[in-house]
Order: structure tokens, then C-alpha cells, then sequence
RNA sequence: GGCCCGUUCAUCUAGCGGCUAGGAUGCAUGAUUUUCAGUCAUGAAACGGGGGUUCGAUUCCCCCACGGGUCACCA
């Protein structure tokens, strides 16, 4: 049985990155019919707040991205850690330190100084002469012979010389226990069969093999995923980009078209570029991601989010509209939606446009001062007038009629189609760029067409 | 700086010893003459550099350059 995790620290939203990491997560468990399990990693009391909690679940509700168990969170489990941590102390895997952080700082300095390699130099190992009014925290005795060697299912086989590792201090003074030790016992307790992950924990991994192998527990497979970067290389930044998954739900992108392009990024099956996640599920394999970090690609990431809006049914669309309909207080009823809904979904390439073409069908939109003097001149004026008692004379309220009263008026006339169609467009909806207005004529129907006019 | 990882069009990618190096986004041009959008067609555009291995390297190996990650009582 597969079982992969999702282990978010609670300490902002949901980033971006890290949604793509719980969704190949995710979808390797799915493809193997295995779990999914999604546990908080809240041991850093400082920044671990209720409300990042929060978010990140909402935003993996609002991704569909289902856990099997959990929320697991690690601040729960604080009996657990301490009871390995005890074994650890007596089977003399680990043991107590005693030196001050100004006594390490000064060690490390030294070290920097002398371009040696920061570590631990394991005074505490053996000397019981220690002050023991300070409190203690705990470090792993880290092997300092040989090296650690996994093969990655991503980077391949990476081996680490254990003379880089020093003695991670696993148990804090106040006792609480450190990262790399909490994963190491959260991944044996919760039978995690593979470690999927940012490439940034590559350097976490011989550390935590050696302290599984400590514990006798199973070594699982390690999968790091490559790193999402801004479209210019550097690293996405909550100041510059839009990094929170929420903030594209904002933008209007539709949950499963951000699923889509984030699984695109380091990812590929053929040519496919557009698809449902139940087929990526399908096709998703650890062998087909590529080593190396992606760029973040807005303008794809709309392209996508364009190409789903359009694939998607009128009720579905509407569903997903309704919020924002509501917002702009559209009372949607009062016109066939339905057929708004046909001419406008491939005019946008997020929910907020499309909203706002569904928007001028329903309410008068104010007029561009600019569009005033450029198409309603007095000449347009008056062939507006005139096409009014067209329209009002028109019994027949179908398309086609209303091609024939267009085409028949032009010509009598002696008037252009586009000459017709812009101050038209911009009477009627308040803008120049609208779908073909004989379309328009006909969803709005006589009265709104001839209040429109007249105003 | 040490260690680890990476390098195909501007971007995302296909390729797994022999191809006119394919697709997609974006860009440019054209068509659809009812605007914009959409759609369709066409076009420009890539194997970081240097050594090997081989009959033959984008593909395998080494070196260099560049990029990224990481070196906490954060996760």
C-alpha cells in the first residue's frame, strides 16, 4: 500500500510551490491507489498560528485535494517524541548537550574563520562536568564514519558523506523536538512509503535516514521535487507574486485549471497540455518529472484557465459564477443566461471578465467619455433613432429576424454594418466589444433594447 | 565558501545513440470582412562551452561556465 503526505508547516497560506508538491503527492498516492495524508507540522510555536491552519485546509478544500487521514498535527504528539527521544537518551543514540547558544555562536565563528565547515565538535558527547543548571537540549549521534546513499526517485541516486553531517540537536532546552526528528518519527509511525517533497529537503534527507536507521524503522523512498521559480528565474517572493493559492481563486483561475498548470511544471505526458485531473491521475508518474526547476508562467496559467472555462457546461459555469454574479447584484433570471452564458464563456480568460461580460447584459454600464464623442456623434445618433422604430416595429422576436431588420435597415439606410454596430454596441452595453449585437438584440429583447436606445 | 542538485526555442515541455529536434504558451503575419475576443492557417525561435566514448551524440562519461538548493535550539 502507498501511502505519501502532505506536511505543511502552519506558519502562512497555502504557497504555490507547495500546492504543486501535495498534488504529485497526492495524485502518485491516487495513481496507486493508495493514501494521502495531510499533517500539520506546527512544532514551531513562535510562528504556528490557528488562522494559517485554517487557510491551508481551506485551500486544499477549495483544490479537491482529499486527504485519506489526518489533519494529523504534530503539537499532539509531543508524548510520542518525548518517549523516543527517552529510548534514544538510554540506548545512546542521542544525548544531552549542554553548551549555551553564545558558547555554539563563538564555536561557530571560530570554525567560519578558519573557512572550516560549521559543526557540532561533540564537547558534550562525553564530559558529564557539565553546568547542570542550564537546561540541556538533546543531539543525535550522528555516525561520523561512511556515508548515507538513496536513490531518489526523482534526482537519482545521491550519496552524502556522513563527515558533512554533524550532531542535529533533536530536542529543543524546553524540550519540544525539532523538525528533522519529528518527520522521522511521523513518517515510521504513519507507515509513510514515500517522502514526496521540495528539492529544498534534499540536504534534510541522510539526516533523517541516519536517525531512522538509529531507530531501527524501514527507510522509505524519497522523492524531491524541483522548485517553482518567477518567470525570470529568481525565487517567488509573497512581496512580488501572487504566491497564496487563494490569491488565484481571487483572480478568477478555476481550481482545476491551476491543478492543470501546476502539474504541467516539471511534469509532461506527450503533448498533452489541457486535461481533467482524474486523467493526470491516470498518467501520473514519478519517472516523467524532470530534474529541474519550472518558471511560473502567467500568461499560460490563463491560457489553461481560458481553455477549462470554455470545456465547462453552462450549469457548472454558472455555479462557479454565482458569487461573483451575486456581488455585481445581477438578477439573472430577468434574461436567458443560458445563452449569455454561450456567447461570452471563450471571451475571458478568468471568472472576474467573464463576470463582467455577463454584467453589461443585465445592467446599463457607464459610457467611456472617449467611445462617447467617437461613436455617438450626432450622425449615430440619428441612425440610431432610426433603427429604433425598426425595432420597434418587429414582431418577429428571433435572431433571424433581427439579421434580416439589421441587414434590411443598412441598406435602406445606406449605412455600414460596423458604422451601425459600435454606437450600437456602446448604447447597449457600454462598451465597444461585445458579441455580435444581433445576438445581443435578441437576449436583451425589445423593451431593455429600446430603453437602452432611448436613454 | 563547503556540500547537493540542475542546464533542449523567451517560457513549459517531448526526446531515452541515427529525427528536416516535435507540441504548447507567448510573439509576428494572414483568414473568418460585425468590433473585441474566440477559432483556424502560416512563420520566426532551442540542444550553455570544451574534451572524450562511438561508425554516429541533444541523448553516455569527464571538466568548465552558469543557475538553484542547503549549511539554525525554522520547517
Amino acid at each position: 500500500m502507498v501511502r505519501t503526505r502532505f506536511a505543511p508547516s502552519p506558519t502562512g497560506f497555502l504557497h504555490i510551490g507547495s500546492a504543486r508538491t501535495a498534488l504529485f503527492s497526492w495524485a502518485f498516492a491516487k495513481h496507486n491507489s493508495g493514501e494521502f495524508i495531510l499533517r500539520v507540522e506546527d512544532t514551531d510555536v513562535e510562528r504556528s498560528t490557528q488562522e494559517s491552519v485554517d487557510s491551508i485546509l481551506d485551500a486544499m478544500k477549495w483544490l479537491d485535494l482529499n486527504y485519506d487521514e489526518g489533519p494529523y498535527f504534530q503539537m499532539q504528539r509531543m508524548d510520542r517524541y518525548k518517549e523516543v527521544i527517552q529510548q534514544m537518551l538510554e540506548n545512546g543514540t542521542a544525548y544531552y548537550c549542554y553548551c549555551s547558544k553564545e558558547e555554539l555562536d563563538k564555536l561557530r565563528e571560530e570554525q567560519m574563520a578558519n573557512k572550516e565547515k560549521p559543526r557540532y565538535n561533540r564537547k558534550c558527547l562525553n564530559n558529564h562536568n557539565h553546568d547542570t543548571s542550564r537546561k540541556p537540549v538533546v543531539r543525535f549521534k550522528n555516525p561520523t564514519e561512511g556515508s548515507v546513499v538513496w536513490n531518489d526517485l526523482v534526482k537519482g541516486c545521491i550519496e552524502i558523506s556522513n563527515s558533512e553531517l554533524d550532531d542535529l540537536i533533536i530536542a529543543r532546552s524546553d524540550g519540544t523536538p525539532t523538525y528533522n526528528f519529528c518527520v522521522v518519527v511521523d513518517d515510521w509511525d504513519m507507515k509513510i512509503t514515500h517522502v514526496t517533497r521540495g528539492d529544498d529537503h534534499v540536504n534534510n534527507t541522510p539526516r533523517q535516514i541516519n536517525i531512522l536507521q538509529a531507530l531501527g524503522a524501514p527507510i522509505p523512498q524519497y522523492a524531491h521535487l524541483p522548485m517553482i521559480l518567477r518567470d525570470d528565474g529568481q525565487k517567488m517572493s509573497k512581496r512580488r507574486d501572487p504566491v497564496s493559492v487563494m490569491q488565484y481563486e481571487e483572480m478568477g483561475v478555476l481550481p482545476e485549471a491551476l491543478l492543470n498548470y501546476l502539474s504541467r511544471l516539471c511534469w509532461g505526458h506527450g503533448d498533452e497540455e489541457v486535461f481533467s485531473i482524474q486523467q493526470f491521475v491516470e498518467w501520473f508518474n514519478l519517472d516523467n518529472i524532470s530534474p529541474s526547476p519550472a518558471r511560473f508562467d502567467m500568461k499560460k496559467l490563463f491560457w489553461v484557465n481560458a481553455q477549462h472555462i470554455k470545456a465547462m457546461t453552462n450549469a457548472d459555469l454558472l455555479q462557479v459564477l454565482a458569487p461573483r454574479l451575486s456581488k455585481l447584484n445581477l438578477d439573472i433570471d430577468t434574461l436567458d443566461i443560458n445563452a449569455i452564458l454561450d456567447l461570452v464563456k471563450t471571451r475571458g480568460d478568468n471568472l472576474n471578465v467573464i463576470a463582467q461580460e455577463i454584467a453589461y447584459f443585465y445592467l446599463p454600464q457607464e459610457l467611456n467619455p472617449e467611445d462617447v464623442t467617437k461613436h455617438l456623434t450626432d450622425d449615430a445618433r440619428k441612425v440610431l433613432s432610426d433603427f429604433a422604430v425598426y425595432v420597434n416595429a418587429l414582431t418577429d422576436w428571433s435572431l433571424d429576424a433581427i439579421k434580416a431588420l439589421i441587414k434590411e435597415f443598412c441598406a435602406k439606410h445606406n449605412v455600414k454594418m460596423p458604422q451601425l454596430g459600435m454606437s450600437l454596441r456602446l448604447k447597449l452595453c457600454g462598451t465597444t466589444q461585445t458579441p455580435s449585437f444581433d445576438a445581443v438584440i435578441y437576449i436583451l429583447g425589445k423593451n431593455n433594447v429600446l430603453d437602452r436606445l432611448a436613454k
